[in-house]
DNA sequence: TTAGGGTTAG
């Protein structure tokens, strides 16, 4: 009997104790939901690994919860609580799972889902699969995320809802726009998120008109859209460039009365701007009670893609909070418009400033920049940026730099960077073909492209139109010939426009005016103005006044304003002797007002960029310039150079300015810059906006021997290195 | 005993 009091006694105690604890562990797990900073939560976990209470799995998953979720806190410390608990249950792991989905590395959710099937009790449930579906369609892995798809109907949740209507966002993101359609007509019971979901996937894989369809048949099905409805739509709007129906759209949001919350605002800003409409962007962002650092980089970037650089710049200095997309966005839109030094300048402010982290989008960007003024010193500081920052990488970054080593004259460091990789995309695969091509590479370019076929990587458009620029550069007309007929029939891809205007150079220029002609009316479309300029200048090549003619009637019909056709076909005619028509398109040029573009070159010494305009005497060491170009004179009639002024394109008719002039190109004072500057044992690298003539060509050849120097120059179509009195275009250009 | 899916800038 005594047996039995004792535990009476103690159940009793136990009991009166147990409620103790339930009511402090109730406080507890209380005060976790009135945690706001990461010190409290601290606090909490201290106060249940005193009272124990941590080492009980549902009280640990409270803490846990709070701790993964909260803004406040890092996910690091959340793992870290993770890997404390000694049996987190399913529901902690699924936590874990989602808190990493919406994170910046939504790979750890993977990492945790096959830990979670090795070590938990349980199975996955209907709530683990979709932040993991999340997480693939954050990383668009298209193999891991079907792995999961599977897995889901194995476990048979294949129908339930939340899963599917994240399998639509994640095929969609993938791009497979068809089997997320699949699945989303397979919906039974369709919510307004499978609807969200299947507008967006088809906003996002340009298909705008779909998404506008599906909004209109939502409508026709009477479901109630909501405000994130009205982003996916508002996000197709801006897509389609349809002001008309985004404005609908707008008042459309009014009637209904549906809210509109920041987000959908900022849709609504981005919509006003992409479809050029800045002026109702700004009254909207005017009127917005609240603006968050989207609000700002879309305003931004308004301005900035119409070329309004100075409201790009009030905006930009207005900002509360200059993310580095901010940065981005200046940088881009100035690299992308033709001002890479001003976007050099803003990368330059920025490292200064050291307000924000350069991003891969800046480095891309950047790397672009540096590309287009054929500065190598900073474009290869930057590949050290990257490689001493740890920055992974990327496919986008591989052929960003692959280019900028080609485009500043360094085809061994683009070689070296492009075979240094695994992975390979096919805009690598493209960016080295191009490197090749523009350095008169036709051969190995062509050797690259089979190699590609080798790796399995499928070419595209970019790709063929880089092949046969590599074949034009190098006169492989057969080459080009198989390429361009083959393209379709056994690649796929359907030539366009560039493909054309390709075809046309490489025929043209070694000398098929007849056969380029045939191709042209052959083409099913009306010819592009590139097409005529590239029998136009083939024709200025072989001097055939007919096709010229022709070509430039052509392509001043379709560019009324494009002296480069005036300045070719008077090429033709002074070549031929015809002074009469050589006067009257000079009258022509002079009643029009148009003015052919000034020659600049570029040259990068000790990290800056040195730009100099045709008989430019501007530059602080101008004299030395001078004295130089008289040295050079004086040594390369030594050795019988004489020069060649048939190239002046009879613009200036003294004899004695012409040669004063020829010798004022701008190629030929950014050569003399750089023997003045650079160190002997530095090439000489030039860019020029136009195509180097050919009297300059013949200069820079003799210089290179006379003064035993390389020279690379890259002008607007390609690159010549000059070395001992050759160059490597073997005067095919 | 806890819960989940869809949205905007480069």
């Amino acid at each position: 009997m005594e047996a039995l009091s004792v535990p009476s006694i103690s159940l009793q105690n136990f009991s009166t104790l147990n409620n103790n604890l339930l009511f402090r562990n109730h406080q507890i797990l209380s005060t976790i939901d009135k945690c706001s900073s990461s010190k409290q939560l601290k606090e909490v976990h201290a106060r249940m690994l005193r009272t124990g209470l941590f080492f009980d799995p549902f009280s640990a998953s409270k803490l846990f919860t709070a701790s993964a979720l909260s803004s406040f806190s890092t996910l690091d410390y959340a793992r870290n609580l993770f890997d404390q608990i000694p049996q987190p249950n399913l529901y902690t792991w699924n936590t874990l799972i989602r808190a990493y989905a919406s994170s910046s590395d939504p790979f750890q959710s993977f990492v945790i889902f096959l830990d979670l099937l090795d070590k938990c009790e349980d199975l996955p449930n209907k709530f683990t699969f979709p932040f993991v579906i999340k997480a693939a369609s954050e990383l668009k892995a298209s193999r891991v995320g079907t792995a999961v798809h599977g897995m889901a109907i194995k476990l048979s949740f294949g129908m339930d809802l939340y899963i599917l209507n994240s399998l639509v966002r994640f095929y969609g993101a993938c791009g497979d726009l068809s089997m997320a359609e699949r699945l989303f007509k397979g919906i039974s019971c369709k919510d307004v998120v499978s609807w969200n979901s299947m507008i967006s996937a088809f906003a996002q894989g340009n298909c705008p008109e779909d998404a506008l369809e599906l909004f209109l048949k939502m409508e026709r099905e009477n479901v109630m859209p909501n405000s994130v409805t009205m982003v996916g739509v508002l996000s197709a709007c801006a897509k389609k460039l349809d002001l008309e129906f985004g404005r609908w759209v707008c008042s459309y949001i009014e009637r209904k009365g549906i809210k509109v919350d920041l987000t959908l605002c900022n849709a609504m800003l981005d919509m006003y701007t992409k479809c050029g409409s800045v002026d109702d962007a700004q009254k909207l962002f005017d009127e917005m009670p609240e603006r968050d650092v989207f609000s700002w980089t879309i305003m931004l970037d308004g301005y900035a893609k119409m070329g309004d650089y100075d409201a790009a710049r009030l905006v930009f200095n207005a900002m509360p909070v200059k993310e580095i997309a901010a940065w981005n966005v200046l940088i881009s839109a100035y690299e992308q418009n033709g001002k890479p030094k001003e976007a050099l300048a803003i990368f330059n402010e920025l490292q200064l400033s050291k307000i924000a982290k350069p991003d891969e989008v800046t480095l891309v960007s950047t790397l672009s920049a540096c590309a287009q003024l054929g500065a190598i010193d900073l474009g290869g500081w930057i590949h050290v940026y990257i490689k001493r920052e740890g920055i992974v990488l990327n496919c986008h970054l591989i052929s960003s730099l692959v280019d900028m080593y080609a485009k500043c004259g360094s085809l061994e460091k683009a070689l070296e960077v492009f075979y240094s990789v695994e992975e390979r995309d096919v805009y690598v695969w493209s960016a080295m073909i191009a490197g090749l091509g523009m350095h008169g590479r036709g051969k190995a370019a062509i050797d690259l492209f089979f190699e590609m076929q080798e790796a399995k990587v499928k070419p595209n458009s970019v790709t063929f139109t880089n092949v046969l620029c590599a074949c034009s550069h190098a006169g492989l007309v057969d080459e080009g010939r198989v390429f361009f007929h083959e393209m379709e029939p056994v690649y796929g891809v359907v030539p366009e426009m560039k493909h054309y205007a390709c075809m046309v150079d490489i025929l043209g220029r070694a000398g098929f005016l007849e056969e380029a002609m045939e191709l042209i009316n052959e083409m099913s479309t009306t010819p592009s103005a590139s097409v005529w300029g590239a029998l136009l200048g083939a024709c200025s090549l072989h001097m055939n006044v007919e096709l010229g003619e022709l070509a430039s009637d052509q392509l001043l019909k379709l560019e009324p304003r494009n002296h480069g056709a005036i300045v070719l076909l008077s090429n033709i005619y002074a070549k031929t002797g015809r002074w009469e028509k050589v006067s009257e398109l000079r009258k022509l040029m002079r009643d029009t007002e148009l003015k052919k573009e000034p020659g600049c070159s570029s040259i990068e010494a000790n990290g800056n960029v040195h730009e100099f305009l045709v008989g430019d005497n501007t530059h602080p060491l101008s004299s030395n310039i001078y004295s130089k170009l008289e040295e050079i004179a004086t040594k390369l009639k030594s050795v019988g150079y004489e020069p060649n002024k048939s190239h002046l394109l009879q613009l200036i008719e003294e004899d004695d300015l012409k040669e004063q002039a020829l010798s004022l190109h701008s190629e030929k004072l950014a050569i003399a810059f750089g023997l003045v500057t650079l160190a002997p044992s530095q090439p000489i690298r030039v860019v020029k906006n136009l195509r180097i003539c050919g009297d300059c060509h013949a200069f820079a050849k003799l210089v290179s021997r006379v003064y035993d120097r390389d020279i690379l120059l890259r002008d607007r179509y390609r690159f010549h290195h000059f070395r001992d009195g050759h160059c490597s275009c073997m005067d095919y250009w």
